[in-house]
DNA sequence: AGTATACATTTCGACATCGAATAATTGGAG
DNA sequence: CTCCAATTATTCGATGTCGAAATGTATACT
């Protein structure tokens, strides 16, 4: 005897738009993730910490959380990780011996730099199924949705 | 000496569009998902687990997959953790054995309609942030966008 | 100087997630 | 009827993710 969870229009509204959305995300995922670890043997989280201190030099961890919008353990995980497979150092801060400054190494560098293209190029090709202005919309609408800051 | 990726015009605006659909639903999940584990201590893969038996009765774990978009072995895993809190129970399908059914317990389906309308209220809620028209745009971009088959 | 507070990172335990390998069961071909 | 191929679920090992507690370091106050 299934029992429905009767929602107001309102709330059949939201949680339809809300559903597209996170549906979305997981179909681009589903899409850009596994060639990426096939080709690269890099995940998301790895492919997003080594673009930091490519883009801007040498970050501390925290600052690197910050960038990427991850827990302060998940970075540390993230990053031993890589540290493990030779794509980033890390070293202490000379002046606040409490910070770790992450390095790319030489290793992570050539990948990255291998890698990135093909990925982006991928990217650019799956959002290609919306034309240059639904792009600009969607990123509209993800941005207000994001930002807000309402209740 | 931070080198930068030097992207085309069209893979910045491709780019730009996908970051922003990640963040939203980074955000997104960031604002819904810490008050329900506080109040109902249910993560988003166990309440859309125990979404579909509730709508649709007991199910096999292999149509459970399809609907939730993951991996057998995580169903394996989120069905488990589910059963040991008492929420759900499996049981055998008498005409083929391979087959396991997954049932709601009262205690699951109690937990779930306490839980159910606060969640949705607050997507609706968050989801808000955008006019009705605005949500339908959304949800019309994120679902060509998602189905797209495009290489 | 000594202590208390603040801050950066790590550790720990729990859950989610995948793919590959395995086990159990079914159904069909011969 | 027997054996093989397909199907369903589980196990295993790896990664990511969080929050809470612990650790180490810096700084401010007395």
């Amino acid at each position: 005897m299934p029992t429905r969870y009767k929602g107001t229009a309102r709330e059949i509204a939201a949680l339809n738009a809300f559903i597209k959305l996170n549906r979305s995300v997981n179909a681009l995922q589903a899409r850009l993730l596994p060639p990426l670890q096939k080709e690269f043997g890099l995940t998301e989280s790895q492919i997003a910490v080594l673009e930091a201190p490519f883009h801007l030099g040498p970050l501390a961890q925290g600052e690197l959380c910050r960038k990427i919008l991850r827990s302060g353990s998940n970075v540390t995980t993230v990053v031993d990780n890589l540290e493990r497979d030779g794509l980033v150092r890390r070293e202490r801060d000379a002046h606040d011996r409490r910070i770790q400054i992450v390095h790319l190494t030489d290793a992570g560098r050539d990948l990255l730099m291998r890698a990135l293209p093909v990925h982006v190029e991928r990217i650019t090709r799956t959002m290609s199924a919306l034309e240059p202005d639904e792009q600009r919309e969607l990123g509209r609408l993800c941005r207000k949705l994001g930002t807000s800051t309402a209740v």
